[in-house]
RNA sequence: GCGAGGGUGCCGGAGUGGUCAAACGGGCUGCCCUUAAGAGGCAGUAGCUUAGUGCUUACGCAGGUUCAAAUCCUGUCCCUCGCACCA
């Protein structure tokens, strides 16, 4: 018999929506609120989005079954840049957007209208909603909503939140640097990259080393921890630098990093170019008070850093190779005018302890590869490399440093006293902090990027040490799903600073307190579920009416309220908190800690998250999912290609906690014969004998312990596990029991398959509802109560009759001729199982004959029965 | 580099001190059923060995603790995710 998925299934989500089964009323049983992050609806649900979704949609249904009254809605994101950014492309007509839109199914009629930002949200909010449908997830569909000021009641309790955050002082101005495009004069993003993606703008410190003049010089640096091990100064003798002042100082650079300075809120004010060679020859002040020189080095790149840069022999092999080729150039000296023993008297100072190099390390590393010339380039990128990370994570400072800091740095580890170093010097003004990218980043208008420190811009204080104190308390009473999570999230939130909220381009809120700026996308979704609670029901205020108060009066209980807000105040607080939040493991580190923070800040301690679950990422046959590869599956083929429930099975089966889970197509293939076996187990339904034997008790003791366990699994979201129980461990036990008797006992196995049929309905709900139908149930599945079952301790005696049949057979294999009969031997106490087994044996093995060792009358030609042991009986075959 | 999680058979993956040559599923091989296809049933799937057995070698690599380690400890290599203003 075919197993017609197609029409099974859209029969019975036409009868739960018919029914309503999944609209959840306010009542007097406990809630459980669960929520699926909303989907940004520039695209159809596909097979990455399955896995998370299924997880939050198999919990609400195990959760209802567990007579809990189950919240599950839904809604659309369309906040931020890319639809805008999409739709803008279409009417450019930009092919490769034009090409993707063709791929999903629109005629190039259809494709004009997507020109139209508002039109995407509509198509794709309208696709998910279908698609979802199909997929049977168990969703309150009244509840749906769409995010940014196309929906003015969302939009309202957006602005609300703001306010609420600034309230707090939990929003407010800065500055922060951001990869800059200098020619369209916008934040450059990852995606909107042709090259550099992953570059992000590093932190560097530029040291001012003082002239006797008192002019400045300018170098940048990853380690300033390395400042006492300065010993002097190159610069290119002949470029041009630029002579500035800035913020009251005279400073000398080179010019492209007076342009970074001045995208960097540097205050340039006046300039002058200086050659080069000028400063050879002079001295400056070292931070250890050491008059040092300035040298002539034409290897310098005017682009990279200031142009100039301070040399630590001891600890930069580049530094201490071009120290010494300086040194045995008496002609370059000689050129500059050098004192040729001032130049050869430079040493380089040890500031370093390292386990395992004596001297210094630059020394070790050159000699360790071998290198003696400056044109070795390769050689020294790589010592570079490994020079800095080894000393950085090995070395400890030695005694040059145990004075002059706010702390006595001896001995300390070097990422610890950079710090450190890095607050006493910016306190005295002697360096200041700059950006630098990481690598060469192009945007999409081909021009090449830089890092710009945007002020005017928003903040919310994710840095702020009270907010993460309350961040970390509600971690606390948050039950994570799996619980391994909860480290990454202790540190997330320390990690978090503050996180820029606000944008100029795109769709969304805007800020309430400065109309020129839209909520950033991340920032408008961290409360928003408990909009769901009201969302059906506030559609039918006026607009005027919802305000500052109204939200006030709804979710914090503050203020009188008008009367008929009422109602809203009691879904609010009935199914508040979120009991169940579950998304990808990308999402920890910034929308679910965000979800945590602003809960924090904005909700009484009652109403702060109590669960999140947290998943991997979907893999297909093992492979990563990529545009690429193009092996993303969209949710509506997987639908009609394997029907809803072999999907949903399948990919929950797909792995658990926090392992990526794999799409496997051959499961899902072979699923449809077992779902058709399945269903055909109704026809032993309401029949057989009434008679109890053992092993009507042995099946039903296994059925309560598979249930005990698969339950336990369900309440952790370990739903793998619980697959394997229900329909593989489960249902092999049910076949076997079937197998095993001549005639199945009527209130043993109506009880069996009853319990299946609900211990299956989370994630094969369709099958359930058929399969409860067949055996003649009036109501549906999808509310019954989940089985409840006393396990009793009991010995496993099948076991032990599987086990004799093996045995038997393998016997059989090793012999020439085939036996007529076998002759078993047991222990007294085991005879009457075995000789309750022996039809089963004669049906499908050969006749055996067993009997207790004791009996002084058995026939034993081989003397089998000495060997006997529990468990283990003595075979004779003949 | 920093933080988190991992490395088990042909594959996906259970197992976190003895009950482990390793659950469950898949693949492959053989047998039975069948006119055939499909489906189903049974067996095998590290090596040797045996009338249902026993032994040896195995759980990234190298050491260690223990009567006993896939499981605990140390070191090391490799993989995945995140490191932000982007949904």
């Amino acid at each position: 018999m075919k197993y017609n998925f197609k029409k099974i299934e859209s029969k019975w989500q036409k009868k739960w929506e018919q029914a309503k089964v999944f609209e959840a009323e306010i009542d007097k049983r406990k809630k459980f609120f669960i929520t699926f992050p909303y989907p940004y609806v520039n695209l159809g649900p596909h097979i990455g989005h399955f896995f998370s979704l299924m997880r939050a949609e198999a919990f609400a249904r195990y959760k209802r079954s567990r007579g809990f009254n189950v919240l599950f809605p839904q809604a659309w994101h369309a906040t931020g840049s890319p639809i805008v950014g999409a739709a803008n492309r279409v009417k450019e007509k930009e092919p490769k957007q034009i090409v993707a839109l063709r791929k999903e199914g629109f005629s190039d009629k259809e494709i004009k209208k997507f020109e139209d930002p508002e039109h995407w949200i509509k198509v794709f909010g309208k696709q998910w909603h279908n698609d979802l449908n199909k997929m049977g997830i168990s969703i309150d569909w009244r509840r749906n909503f769409i995010t940014t000021s196309l929906n003015p009641y969302y939009d309202e309790f957006i602005r609300w939140q703001f306010r609420k955050l600034k309230e707090k002082n939990y929003v407010g101005k800065g500055e922060h640097p951001v990869v800059w495009d200098p020619k369209t004069n916008m934040p450059v993003g990852d995606h909107d990259r042709v090259e550099g993606e992953g570059e992000i703008p590093q932190e560097m410190i530029l040291f001012k080393f003082k002239l006797d003049d008192g002019r400045k010089i300018i170098t940048a640096t990853l380690r300033n921890d390395t400042l006492m091990g300065i010993t002097n100064l190159y610069i290119h003798p002949d470029i041009e630098y630029i002579e500035t002042k800035i913020n009251g100082e005279i400073w000398i650079v080179s010019e492209p990093m007076l342009k970074k300075l001045e995208n960097q809120n540097f205050n340039v004010q006046e300039r002058a170019r200086v050659k080069g060679s000028e400063f050879v020859g002079r001295k400056v002040e070292s931070f250890n008070g050491n008059k040092i020189l300035i040298l002539p080095a034409i290897f310098l790149d005017p682009k990279v850093g200031s142009g100039i840069v301070h040399s630590v022999p001891s600890d930069s092999a580049d530094d201490l190779i071009a120290l010494r080729d300086i040194q045995k150039d008496d002609n370059l000296i000689k050129k500059y005018n050098l004192d040729l023993r001032e130049v050869k008297l430079i040493k380089p100072i040890e500031i370093f302890n390292t386990p395992g190099i004596e001297g210094n390390s630059a020394q070790f590393y050159l000699d360790k590869y071998c290198i003696k010339s400056q044109n070795e380039k390769e050689k020294l990128e790589k010592i570079r490399k490994e020079l800095y990370t080894f000393t950085f994570s090995k070395s400890t400072f030695n005694k040059l440093y145990s004075k002059g800091f706010s702390k006595n740095l001896e001995g300390m580890s070097i990422s610890k006293g950079q710090e450190i170093i890095k607050k006493d010097l910016l306190k005295k003004k002697s360096i200041e902090v700059f950006y630098e990218l990481t690598g060469k980043v192009v945007s999409r208008s081909l021009t090449e990027c830089i890092v710009k420190v945007v002020s005017d811009q928003w903040f919310i204080r994710y840095g702020d040490e009270k907010w993460k104190k309350d961040a970390h308390r509600a971690l606390k009473k948050i039950k994570f799903y799996p619980e391994s999570v909860r480290d990454q999230f202790e540190y997330v939130i320390d990690w978090l600073k503050d996180w820029a909220c606000s944008r100029e381009y795109g769709l969304g809120t805007k800020l309430p307190f400065d109309e020129n700026w839209l909520i950033e996308s991340l920032s408008d979704s961290t409360i928003y579920m408990a909009y769901y609670t009201i969302a059906h029901k506030i559609k039918t205020f006026k607009l005027s009416e919802i305000n500052e108060k109204f939200f006030d009066y709804i979710f914090l209980g503050k203020g009188k309220g008008k009367k008929k807000w009422r109602v809203l105040k009691e879904e609010f607080e009935y199914w508040y908190p979120v009991d169940f939040r579950n998304s990808g493991k990308d999402l920890v580190q910034n929308h679910l800690t965000f979800f945590i923070f602003n809960h924090a800040a904005i909700f009484p301690e009652k109403y702060w998250p109590k669960g999140i679950g947290v998943n991997g990422w979907v893999k297909v046959e093992g492979q990563k999912m990529s545009k690429s590869i193009g092996n993303t599956i969209p949710l509506r083929v997987m639908a009609d290609k394997f029907g809803a429930d072999a999907s949903r099975l399948t990919i929950l089966n797909g792995g658990e906690g926090m392992d990526d889970p794999n799409w496997d197509s051959m499961f899902v293939k072979n699923l449809e014969k077992r779902f058709s076996s399945m269903l055909g187990l109704s026809k032993y339904y309401n029949k057989g004998i009434n008679e109890k034997r053992e092993i009507d008790r042995w099946i039903e003791n296994k059925l309560a312990l598979h249930t005990k366990k698969a339950t336990e699994f369900m309440e952790n979201t370990l739903f793998r596990s619980a697959i394997q129980k229900i329909y593989f461990e489960l249902y092999s036990d049910i076949n076997w029991y079937l197998k095993r008797v001549d005639k199945i006992n009527k209130k043993t196995f109506n009880k069996i398959l009853e319990t299946f049929t609900i211990l299956m309905q989370p994630f094969t709900p369709h099958l359930a509802e058929e399969l409860w139908n067949k055996i003649g149930k009036k109501k549906i599945v999808s509310l019954e109560k989940w089985p409840e079952l006393k396990v009793k301790e009991f010995e496993d005696t099948e076991e032990k009759v599987r086990k004799l049949g093996e045995d038997i057979r393998q016997i059989i294999k090793l012999l020439k001729k085939k036996p007529k009969k076998a002759y078993v031997y047991v222990l007294p106490q085991e005879l009457k199982m075995y000789q309750d087994a022996e039809s089963f044996y004669t049906r499908t093995l050969i006749p055996i004959i067993p009997f207790a060792v004791n009996d002084k009358k058995k026939y034993d030609p081989e003397n089998k029965s000495k060997k006997v042991k529990p468990g283990r009986p003595g075979i004779y075959l003949e």
